[in-house]
DNA sequence: GTTTCATGTAACTTTAAATAGTGCGTGAAA
DNA sequence: TTTCACGCACTATTTAAAGTTACATGAAAC
């Protein structure tokens, strides 16, 4: 399958509006993210309907984080950018008519769901201010490496 | 993304296999599960190859269950077709150089790990006979109902 | 006010992975 | 020796994500 990664995406971009700290545009996180601004535009479009992120038009426009970091959970992007499907598996048929595979997809389904909500409980446990303290022990931990190299991005 | 059905369809291959007690063609399963015999024969290679099922060949050959069914979990099953991804999601780069990416993967990695186990978990409990049991008990539960219907697959 | 910058959105195209299908080879039973 | 049924390599189709193009809207600069 492929595999979604716009809530991957998503966090990224958000965490680097947070330490720029002034309105960047859909064109400088494209180029943070090396992919599209259009695509930059979708994955925040959700965000900034659900009030975590504000855009604005014209010079000097761009996106802003609209929320304290520490009120933004990964659940919370998670359900901002419409809570796409978890798991890779599914049932070959939804509602099917043979008991045999209603019994398959009842215990397929039980796993299922008990995985996500683990899932979704983990991610409502970490908040952004969190991701942004990991990533800054990671710079100062670089920075004392003898290995250590300037750019942010490679 | 679309959605790994693999499990899910050779899970209710074997059931029915099971149901059957004498050999079964991959075209008789094939139909029973609306697909084609080579995607029947795909899926049931890596059971056969882990000693699950027994194929024959010429007259009168067909697949059988070579093991007792309270002798086979639901995550031998999913080992047996190769242990594909469980989780729709993934990270935007693996190994990326980005220290925010870094940061964002290990959040999220930590979380599907967790989901996954509880899955594998899960899947470890249920046995092919309590899948079977399960059958039997909507069969019976079918039979007293009074919209019951004749036919297994509709 | 008009030019420039930036988002908003609706298409369309490309890509990756699952699934479906074809053809031919092999081996066993009738 | 014919028929049946699996084994396997290869190709085709399908689906959803990701990328792209095109154009409209609105705000700031000049």
């Amino acid at each position: 399958m492929k595999r979604d990664s716009r809530l991957s995406g998503v966090l990224h971009v958000l965490l680097h509006m947070a330490e720029q700290g002034e309105p960047m545009t859909s064109e400088q996180l494209a180029k943070a993210m090396q992919t599209h601004p259009v695509v930059i535009r979708r994955i925040l479009g959700g965000l900034r309907d659900a009030g975590f992120v504000h855009s604005e038009k014209g010079h000097g426009g761009g996106w802003t984080i609209a929320k304290d970091l520490a009120d933004i959970t990964m659940r919370d992007v998670y359900d901002a950018i419409g809570r796409p499907s978890l798991m890779a598996m599914g049932n070959r048929t939804e509602a099917p008519g043979c008991l045999v595979e209603q019994a398959v997809n009842a215990a397929l389904d039980t796993g299922f769901r008990e995985a996500e909500a683990l899932l979704l409980a983990r991610f409502g446990e970490v908040t952004l201010a969190a991701l942004a303290a990991d990533f800054h022990a990671r710079m100062a931990a670089r920075s004392l490496s003898p290995t250590a190299q300037e750019h942010i991005h490679g």
